[in-house]
DNA sequence: TATTAACACGAAAACGGTTTCGCTATTTTC
DNA sequence: GAAAATAGCGAAACCGTTTTCGTGTTAATA
C-alpha cells in the first residue's frame, strides 16, 4: 500500500524547501525553469496530487456544494439533481447530497452537518414539514453566516436568497385553458395538501383560467390528497362527480386516474381529457400516453447551480447583496390523453 | 454577517489556551469541572461547532463517502442511493455523489477528484464503458492507496474488494422456471449488450432453466438491445417470432413489449406472459400490472454502506485484508402479467 | 519535612498545503 | 565600478483542529 505523496516528500527528496515545491507546481514565476522542470517531472512521476482537505482549509473553499432534497426516488428531483451535478462538475465542484425525506428535523440536522465547513453553498428544495411549519430559522442562520443559498421549486418568501421556480401558476392556467378550449366544462383538479408552495400556485392558475372563462368553480371538483402516494379516495371522487377533464399536479395521480377512468368504461381522451405534471417515465409509457407539463428539471438544476457558483465565487464583493428569482418556463407535452 | 467562531476566539475571550478549550469541549479529564463548565457554556452560547475541514485534516478522516453511479435518473440506482444515504447518515457520514453517465472517462475523473482526500471510501457501480473496456486501473490505484472500495451491481472479478450483488442468475432461472411451469415453450429474452455483468448473469439463468427443462434454446428468441432507452427493434422482433412469454432484463423493455403485444391484439397474460426486472413505478402502474423481480435497491445500498463503513473504521488492523461478497436475494413480485 | 503523585493547564508540533517576506547572489543601470 | 534592480529560493506564518509533552501547584505519602 503506497501512501499518497506530499509536498514534504518531494521537498526532502529533491533537497529543496516545501515552499519551492509548492511554487514550482503552481508554476510561479519566482522559480527558475530548471527547478520547475525538475520538480514537475518528479511530481508527475510519483503522481502527486494536492490534498483537497489541506487546500480547503487554507483557502476556505471546499469546492463542494450541498444539495438537500426531500426525496431522491422521485423523477423531478433526480432530474434537477442531474442538472446540478453536471454544471457543478464542469466547474470543478462536487456535490454532497442529503435527503430530508420531507422531515423538518432531518433537514435541520443535514444543514447543520454541512454548514460547518463541508460546503461552500447550499441548493435545496424545502421539506414538506418545513413548508407546513413555516420555520425557517435554519435557513436564516446559514445565510447570516454568509453561506450562499439557492432555493428551488419548494421555496419561501421569508428567506432572502436566490431562487429558481417554475411558472407553476401560468402553466396550470395554460393547461386548464387548453382543456376549456377542448370544450371541457367540469374540470377536476387533483392536488396535494396545499401547504406545498407549488400546489397552491398550480391551484391559482387553475382557478384563474376557470374564472376568466366564466366557469363557476365547483369546490367539489378539487380533490386534495396527502402527498405520499396514497392514492385512495380517487375512485370515489371520480364516481361521485361528473367530470370531463382532469388536471393533476403530479404524474402518479394522473396515471392512476386514467386507469380508474378506463375501468369505468370511459374513453380517454374522448370522454375525459387528462393533463398531468412531471414528464417522467410513466407519462411516456402509459396507455394512452399522458399529456403532461414538463418541468425541465435539468434546466432548473443547471440554473440553480449557476446562481450558486456565481455567488460563491463573487462573495468578495459585499456590495449589498442582490438576489434574483429565476423562472423556468414549463412546457406542455401534448400526447394522447388530450384532444388538442 | 457573523462569521463562525473558532477555538481561538473562545480561548482569547476566556483567557485560556486553545488546547484547554479543545480539551474542555471534548470533555477531557485533564480539565477541571469549573473551567469545563465555563468553556462549554460559552461555546453553547455562541453556538460553536468545530470546523469539519480542520478536523478532517487532523484526523485524516473526512466522514464523507464517495458514490459513483452511472445514472441518477434511474429507479434502481436511486433506491440504492437512498439505502446508502440513510445508513451513512445514521452513522455520521455524508455522501458525495458523482454521475459517470456510463462514461469511462468521467468515472476516472470523478474518482481522481474524490480520491485526493475528499472521501474515506468509495461505493460504486461500474459505468457501461468501463465494463466494455475492462480497464480497471483507476480502481486498482485507489485500492492500492488503501482507500476502501465497495462495488455493487455492476462489478468485476478483476478487483479485490467488497462487493454487493444480486443473485441475478438464480432469480432469472427462477423467473424462467416459473414461466415454463405456466406451460410456456417459446420464451423470449430481452437483454442488453452483454458486456454488462448483470445482463450476462441473467442470461445464464435463463439458459440454465431452459436446458434443465430440455427446451432447446432458440437464439432467435434472444434480443439484444443497446443499453439506452432505444426501444426500436422490439416490434419487428415480436412479429417475426412466435412467442408465448417474455423475460426482460429491465422494466422499460418489458412495458414497451406489453404495449406492442396488446396492439397486436394479443392478451396478457393469457396469450403471452411477461416478467421484467426492476420493481419501479412503471411496473406498478402499467396495464396490466407487471410481474417483475424486485432488486431491493435500498437493501443493497444499506449493505454496501455497512461494508464500507466497517472497512473505514477498522482499517487500523492491517491483518491481510479479507473481502466479502454479499448477495442480495431478489424476489419476484407477482402481479398481472403472468398467470401464476 | 522532604518526596512523590495527582491535578490543571499551556506550549508546541502536527495534518498538508499557500503565501508573504526576507535574504543572497547575480544582473542591470548610469 | 558603485548603486539599484531582479532572479531564485527558504523561513515562517497561517488555516482550525487534536494531541503529546512539559511545568507549576497542590495534595498525599513516608
Amino acid at each position: 500500500m503506497k501512501r499518497k505523496i506530499t509536498l514534504k516528500h518531494i521537498a526532502r527528496e529533491l533537497e529543496v524547501s516545501i515552499s519551492t515545491v509548492s511554487k514550482a507546481l503552481n508554476n510561479s514565476s519566482e522559480i527558475s525553469r530548471d527547478t520547475k522542470d525538475k520538480i514537475q517531472a518528479f511530481a508527475k512521476l510519483y503522481n502527486y496530487k494536492p490534498n483537497n482537505i489541506a487546500v480547503s482549509l487554507k483557502n476556505k473553499r471546499t469546492k463542494n456544494i450541498g444539495v438537500i432534497i426531500p426525496d431522491i426516488v422521485h423523477h423531478f428531483f433526480t432530474t434537477v439533481f442531474r442538472g446540478i451535478e453536471q454544471y457543478a462538475n464542469q466547474h470543478g465542484y462536487n456535490v454532497i447530497v442529503c435527503v430530508s425525506d420531507e422531515s423538518f428535523d432531518r433537514e435541520v440536522i443535514n444543514m447543520e452537518m454541512l454548514a460547518n465547513g463541508s460546503i461552500d453553498g447550499f441548493i435545496m428544495a424545502l421539506a414538506g414539514e418545513t413548508q407546513l411549519k413555516k420555520d425557517f430559522n435554519h435557513l436564516k442562520e446559514v445565510t447570516e453566516q454568509g453561506i450562499p443559498l439557492v432555493l428551488f421549486d419548494r421555496v419561501t418568501d421569508e428567506i432572502r436568497c436566490d431562487k429558481v421556480v417554475l411558472n407553476d401558476a401560468e402553466i396550470a392556467y395554460e393547461a386548464t385553458d387548453s382543456l376549456i378550449a377542448e370544450g371541457r366544462k367540469r374540470i377536476a383538479l387533483l392536488t396535494t395538501d396545499n401547504f406545498f408552495s407549488v400546489s397552491s400556485s398550480r391551484e391559482l392558475g387553475y382557478r384563474k383560467a376557470l374564472e376568466e372563462h366564466h366557469i363557476s368553480i365547483d369546490e367539489q371538483l378539487i380533490l386534495r390528497l396527502p402527498y405520499n402516494e396514497d392514492v385512495n379516495g380517487i375512485e370515489s371522487f371520480l364516481v361521485a362527480n361528473n367530470i370531463d377533464a382532469i388536471l393533476s399536479v403530479n404524474e402518479i395521480f394522473a396515471i392512476h386516474c386514467m386507469g380508474l377512468v378506463q375501468k369505468m368504461g370511459l374513453k380517454i381522451p374522448e370522454d375525459i381529457s387528462v393533463i398531468g405534471f412531471t414528464d417522467g417515465i410513466l407519462s411516456k409509457y402509459s396507455e394512452p400516453k399522458l399529456t403532461t407539463v414538463a418541468q425541465h428539471g435539468d434546466k432548473m438544476g443547471e440554473v440553480a447551480a449557476k446562481l450558486l457558483i456565481e455567488k460563491i465565487e463573487n462573495d468578495f464583493d459585499e456590495e449589498e447583496e442582490v438576489f434574483s428569482t429565476e423562472v423556468i418556463s414549463a412546457t406542455i407535452i401534448r400526447r394522447e390523453s388530450t384532444i388538442n
